[in-house]
DNA sequence: AATGAATGAGTTTTCATTCAT
DNA sequence: AATGAATGAAAACTCATTCAT
């Protein structure tokens, strides 16, 4: 009984989460939202500021999420190992919420300019972890020689592409270890084997 | 007098790209773009049958140089010049036009599930292409093993995140051609490096 | 315990007359008056039927008290002692209580038709009561001649005003005896003093 | 055909001013102002910013008239003629638009904190001048002893009201003459005539 | 062809009031 | 009696689209 209004809000918000997904951002409606919870729309905003803080909220906890599943990688340890297990946590994570997967990768970006901002400040915080590590292993000799950061964006949009059609693909996390596979060895070795003419 | 109308149907379509492409496609009001091309509301609706519509032209009429811009392989030929050839013809294209690379890469996917259905087709059909391709490099070794849609899936994807990452960061067409070279750089032989234990 | 209720539902009203005064009717929300009172939303309506009968209790209580404070003029006594009494009465009772006296003179007259008319009522009995005695004073050469009910209704919306201002710069009670000797000085002679030319 | 949106314009002020006076400001709704205009409800929109806007206007419109209608007093000529015929303009003015009246008096003070700090910079402004002319008129001797701003308080106050009773009662712009004699006769003498015991 | 005033459907949001606990 | 979560009617406001001139 303590927590029947974290279980309300949780409510709402999973069901926002859902009509976010199928619809898209400016396509759902309160109605929907508070329909598919089956509460009054008044109780919507008993619950949340506007449409705006519910699907930055979602987001937030998202990111949170996502955040959480990255480990800092140990270069005295397997690297191979950790890289593909930082692949794997990031893929299951995705795989297991399609729905959110969706709101990210296609509702978040461009909705408005001040969501733009706080989402490209997670976005580089993220990218600038994934650069200063692949500069770091061109230092040790385990990331081949180029732009860093250009390796940075074409890793992240590939994975981030990947993802999309997984989750349109239905694919279930049961599948996380294999595309983590195909990415380690897309990163690893690419594909282009062109024989000397 | 002929060309009058062609050339304010022009008109309109250049200022709302832009407008779509500063404001996004809901933020972007019909005022905005016809105060920016210097008509009359009325005469918005004269050229085009809704806000939607212009909006898909716009798409359309990309996507359609897009189409223009990819030749088919000839594997008689020089493979990697060929494939140079079209990472540089379509990075030129998309930092030639800033404003419709983030309409098509931003804007456009999720807008409603019709127009969705739409891009998707001419999305797939390009993949398909890719695809077949990598497959066709497969069976004569130019390719390395694995499956051939992931592989197009992250080429895609690292791609589009390149594209859009080089708009935000102004980058003029003269760097079409040393992105397109990281991009073979990357597709061809990845970035990992890890040495034996 | 037999007056727990009473005390609860003074303090309800004590805190609401704030509310309003603060904030005026409409933007007086009950959420402010029950936090403010420190009771649950529900309580409230416990002890009020709805928003309009707290704010009426809360006129008519001090219209109650108005009426108590005004004393019928005695003819054979002290006539001007009598007058500035009763002036000195009803500008003490309003500067006692300022929110009220905010909440009387400029949020109750406007507030809905039915409202307005009883408060009408109220006023016109008032008034007819200073008629009559302005009537009667002219009848005994007390009162100069003139239309009464004129003299009525500048009398009253002078001391209104007076007593608004008053508030607005926070007078206390102390200045009631002063301010019933300004209006004394001028409803007796006024202050035009035209010279003959 | 120049004017059409003027025209327009002081069509949906008018109708907004007539449905103000009728309910009050809150209970007035927009949809009620544009069924009386006779015009869609977005059109109100295209003419206003919203409600308030058309209120302030409403106001701002009418106290420009009622500043243009007061003449500084000319202590060199006739002062009786002078404050009789300011007297009589303000008090015609008030008689011929009622609707106006009515919103000035009850509806705009208290509508809100912003509004209010508005309303009373012109109320002092206006105050202001009546205690300078006041105390000008005590230095001559036209006016008698006493706090001049006092006197300015019940002044404006026993106008006010008798202006809101004029309306109530539906009185026509012929009786502001005889009104604002009645106003004279009572700030040059008052009305109490007490006897020496 | 061009104009721009007018339209009104569609949404969000507020907040007084109710009612199960 | 008290609580406070839930309700939903009511209102304001936006903006793509139409149409008379």
């Amino acid at each position: 009984m303590i927590d029947k209004k974290a279980e309300r809000r949780a409510q709402i918000l999973a069901c926002a989460r859902n009509v976010f997904a199928r619809r898209g951002y400016h396509a759902a409606k309160i109605d929907e939202i508070v329909e598919a919870a089956g509460v009054a729309r008044g109780t919507f905003y008993l619950y949340f500021d506007d449409k705006r803080a519910i699907f930055a909220e979602l987001v937030d906890r998202f990111l949170a999420r996502l955040h959480l599943s990255i480990q800092r990688i140990d270069v005295e340890g397997d690297i191979v190992a950790q890289v593909k297990s930082n692949a794997r946590a990031v893929i299951t994570l995705f795989l297991q919420d399609h729905a959110m997967t969706k709101i990210l990768l296609t509702d978040a970006p461009g909705l408005d300019a001040e969501f733009d901002r706080k989402l490209l400040a997670i976005y580089e915080e993220m990218l600038e972890y994934l650069v200063s590590s692949l500069e770091e292993g061109q230092s040790v000799g385990i990331v081949g020689p180029g732009d860093a950061r250009i390796f940075a964006f074409l890793t992240v949009g590939a994975i981030k592409e990947l993802l999309q059609q997984a989750v349109r693909r239905d694919f279930g996390e049961d599948r996380a270890e294999w595309l983590a596979d195909q990415v380690y060895a897309f990163l690893s070795s690419g594909y282009l084997r062109i024989p000397p003419r």
